[in-house]
DNA sequence: AATGAATGAGGATTCATTCAT
DNA sequence: TATGAATGAATCCTCATTCAT
């Protein structure tokens, strides 16, 4: 026997057009993207996207809470941690697993900014990022042991997108992009206060 | 006191064009502004807007036409420089002044990639992007040398609008910004080639 | 008494949108005709008309393949025939019944010859005309005898709408120009060949 | 001392624009050739073409005045001749001439008859055919007499642009299509009168 | 004799959304 | 669990026309 609808269980058609709909969103962008368009590839109606969803933007709300899940569990992670310099790094660690395990996503926030600054989902995205700069940066410290942290964080962001100009394994690309990362919040915590 | 030309300021309304209309990209994106939006901040009619530009991505163009050339001159004078550590950091230097002399542009760019990659706008960007990196990077560096480079692009890129989340004086934080750039490509030199 | 369908008259709305436009079409021409106008006469929006047709042409498009189908069987029926006088006079007939039982179709063609041909359906239109003229008219005979030839074709062209600056009975005016016309292609086959 | 201004002499440029007029509203039709389209081909501003004429239309009207004069003059003769088969047999060389010798004019208002229609040289044109037709044929004769003239005068209409399809020399495929009008008349008179 | 700048009206088309079935 | 039919609002864009210079 098939397993049972645990809750009504979420219907298969919703999470294609979750799959269909981010893929089309990191593709062309958001508003280019029409319901039209990813009806179409899933051969359903334009009506058949709003039985599963409220609004053409809750698709995109559904899948960020879906994906940016493991963000928010480093997050909380973080907070219970002693803020040391291994901290910081095992969260440049897990914020790397974080990224890489939903890129599309994270691609098309990266290259959608202007568009999420408006949407709900904005609101969450700019503060989980806050949360993790304020996480790494010292307050006290100087303006470019501050700078050298965000870097680490946008150094992951861009990198996943950007490094496609140079050959490589994947897989050590993001290694190396993490390495780099690490190494900037070393020489910040290194350069020590202000002054 | 200098007698304003002829005309009593007849079309300057060209440049307010593209100042209003790159205000309003910058601020809510590419797509969601609309061109009555643009003309009804001029207080001129639509058709107005077609007076002076072919297209709506006309506009852009021009913008971007006339903003972004002090990249390209930077670029063409990198090429006739020496590939030394010290015309790199110079390359910084001026990528710096070239970014922070057109932020709107720029922020408008880095907030709205997937908008950008459509338009026409977009293979010049990709092309100077690329030209910049690959004069930054030696080819035949290790991988984690060449990400060093592309951060230190990077950093200034994300740099220009994200630090508005930390306290301090633009112009200091722009020096910081580009120090850190500095450094990374410095570090890109010493770690040597691959291996 | 039949019952009527399911949905009470729910969407004969395409076969009236073609019938109004093809009205307005044939009085005021196509480009003069908006898509305004036509759903306004039918008392729906514009949108509406764009969900049964995907385009202004498209919907000239299905009309002139719904309509002209008889000319095309008339055609496919004429290459099957033996070129013999009996033949042509029969292609004569069966043509005169086709334009006269899509009069408003012939006569939109007939008045909007510039227009048509920058339209799609301006090439099906031209290889009919090609292939009726081609069969009616010998290639080797006299110069007057295939003007003769095309003058019948023409004649019901034009007489379809051009006479009714004349008295008389619709049906007794047909076959007044289908006897000219009948009469024409056999003054060109008595004439025989060029010489 | 060059060619004095008789008239103020109607400039050049206003002929040119005629000129041009013409070519683009017989080659894409009256609506779909736009004023900026004519003042591109001319090297000038849409708004010299208002100095030289009131508006589009105007354009229209002026070219139609001057090329269509001679059928005028020719149904002035003919309203001065007696109504014999002579008679109409000149009239109808004298229209051939008329015609060809404004080929783009007649083949405009031929493919732009829903326009021409609803504009005002409309009148002018349909008053000219029902003059012609009016004297052509005989009030009281048969039907099928009265279709005969009128083929007449299609058969010219339609010659002029249909035969391109047909090979041989231009005068020669006139003077074939004027053979058979002529003789379409001789049929009518013979045919005589209705019974 | 012609231009530069602008307008107002209108064009076709697309979109997210709704609702009865 | 979906569809078919439709809407209202908005989009970009084009046009004929005007008028001060």
């Amino acid at each position: 026997m098939a397993t049972p609808p645990h809750h009504p269980r979420r219907s298969d058609t919703r999470r294609r057009i979750q799959d269909v709909a981010l893929e089309l969103f990191a593709e062309h962008g958001y508003e280019k993207t029409s319901l039209r368009e990813i009806a179409e590839r899933l051969d359903v109606t334009k009506a058949a996207l709003y039985y599963h969803f409220k609004t053409k933007e809750d698709i995109l709300v559904s899948i960020s809470e879906d994906l940016a899940r493991p963000v928010d569990e480093l997050i909380a992670w973080a907070e219970s941690q002693p803020r040391t310099l291994a901290t910081k790094q095992e969260m440049l660690r897990r914020y790397s697993d974080a990224l890489w395990g939903a890129v599309p996503l994270f691609r098309f926030i990266q290259e959608n900014q202007a568009t999420v600054r408006e949407l709900s989902i904005g609101e969450s995205i700019k503060s989980r990022i806050t949360a993790l700069s304020e996480m790494l940066k010292e307050p006290d410290s100087s303006l470019s042991a501050q700078v050298r942290c965000m870097t680490a964080l946008f150094a992951m962001h861009a990198g996943m997108f950007a490094m496609q100009g140079i050959e490589g394994d994947p897989e050590e690309k993001r290694a190396a992009i993490l390495e780099v990362a690490l190494d900037l919040v070393a020489q910040a915590e290194a350069s020590g206060v202000a002054g």
